[in-house]
DNA sequence: GGCTGGCGATGACTTTTGTCACACTCGTCA
DNA sequence: TGACGAGTGTGACAAAAGTCATCGCCAGCC
């Protein structure tokens, strides 16, 4: 946790749960927020650690997950830039309900607990704002939920794909061209299983002619048809 | 969705998310708030429907969920008296994420969306009381999802028995005695699962000596046992 | 070069989960 | 009384998920 002297200015003002707040209110809170460093991979902080305050993604993104006795993880979310994170866990008095890591180097601004806590109250307007960011952490982990007990693995994967592909796919002669991000393991901790499985799957896929393997990097021939695969079996 | 002429005086006092208001208040809100009563089964908002406002429950009990293509569903939380409903996606703008039914017969108050807001921007302390009961929530959701990613469905099962013999369970001779309160097609909604592998769980348990089945009561031996069973193979 | 470590692919196998079909029990109600 | 329906229990399968072990590739490094 190496501290920086480091200015921040105008980070805070493209925060969404900071917008409209005036130029005065900004560099009051700037004034208080710490900038905090890491490299890739390292911790933020753990599940189960006393809640000392939120962080603000300034460059970077972070992972947020839980992880399992025997090694596994489950990313719940990715924040990137002007995310706010860890901002419930603020006002419950609990402890971080997951841990949150560093997937490259990435700056953090950290508000503590009690200025927040008097910005909610001096600005209601900001209070709404993140009930507004939070309400759409909620679906997220809804979705997740529904993923998890509704569909496979498979299918998983075909979402994750898709999503992928509308928002930085490629077209090309053949198809949809995407760069798979991250590895396996860490695909698989997205997508709550193991490793293995997306090989597997993966392979299977490309076995059924949906789509090609090179490398890191896929050619979906045809997304419709990928997509009718969701709806097959669901 | 009848309506009912309906004194509901005391009630909104005792809602976590109400309380520390001015008697003023209270009435003012009470003023507002549209009583209204379900049946048992009754639907009070569908998934994917418009936000009109929130619910606070006044009597019985209410079961939000999920429902997949193929009719199984996922109960993500069921809530009874002074629970508020819905208090999310009244900021985000959006629909409800999930359903919510009655369990038994229950009278809700309703409250539209405006005054609430308005009421939040009145008081910013409700806002915070509203972020601090959205912050137990969302920690439900995080462990949902971490049961239905590391754990196997005799986990969830075992879970499920501990925390109801903890909470009703009755010391016998033999052990301690529980009632199950659902069927088990309920229980299997709520742990995730169908209701056949409820029912083989259960008997294997038995059959494996952790417990006695007499009809919808059990008897579990060994709360220590049972509790093991939780860090054998997680 | 050769070694090593990380990552991916894959075969063999086990366990878990889910599906389907059917039988049984126990009320309720005509 | 008997039919019906809801809920439960269970066997037989089939499919999906997960585990373990092994192999190969490639990049970095001594």
């Amino acid at each position: 946790m190496p501290q920086a002297k480091f200015t921040s200015g105008p980070t805070l003002a493209k925060v969404p749960i900071f917008s409209g707040l005036t130029e005065a209110e900004l560099t009051f809170l700037t004034e208080r927020a710490v900038p905090r460093r890491y490299t890739a991979g390292e911790i933020v902080f753990g599940e189960g650690a006393p809640c000392s305050g939120l962080y603000v993604v300034e460059t970077g993104h972070v992972r947020i997950f839980k992880s399992s006795a025997n090694g596994r993880e489950q990313v719940l979310s990715i924040d990137g830039p002007g995310s706010s994170i860890a901002e419930l866990p603020v006002f419950d008095g609990g402890s971080y309900p997951a841990s949150a890591a560093a997937i490259d180097d990435a700056t953090l601004l950290f508000i503590s607990k009690q200025d927040f806590q008097a910005l909610c109250l001096a600005h209601p307007q900001v209070a709404l704002k993140v009930l507004r960011v939070v309400g759409s952490r909620l679906r997220r982990l809804v979705g997740i939920i529904e993923e998890l007990s509704f569909t496979t693995v498979r299918h998983r994967l075909a979402s994750f794909l898709l999503r992928l592909a509308e928002k930085e796919g490629k077209r090309t002669r053949e198809g949809v061209e995407i760069n798979l991000p991250v590895s396996n393991q860490e695909l698989a901790s997205q997508i709550g299983t193991v490793r293995e499985l997306v090989s597997r799957n993966l392979s299977r896929l490309q076995a059924e002619g949906m789509l090609k393997i090179e490398g890191r990097s896929l050619t979906i021939y045809d997304l419709k048809a990928l997509e009718a695969e969701l709806h097959s079996a669901e």
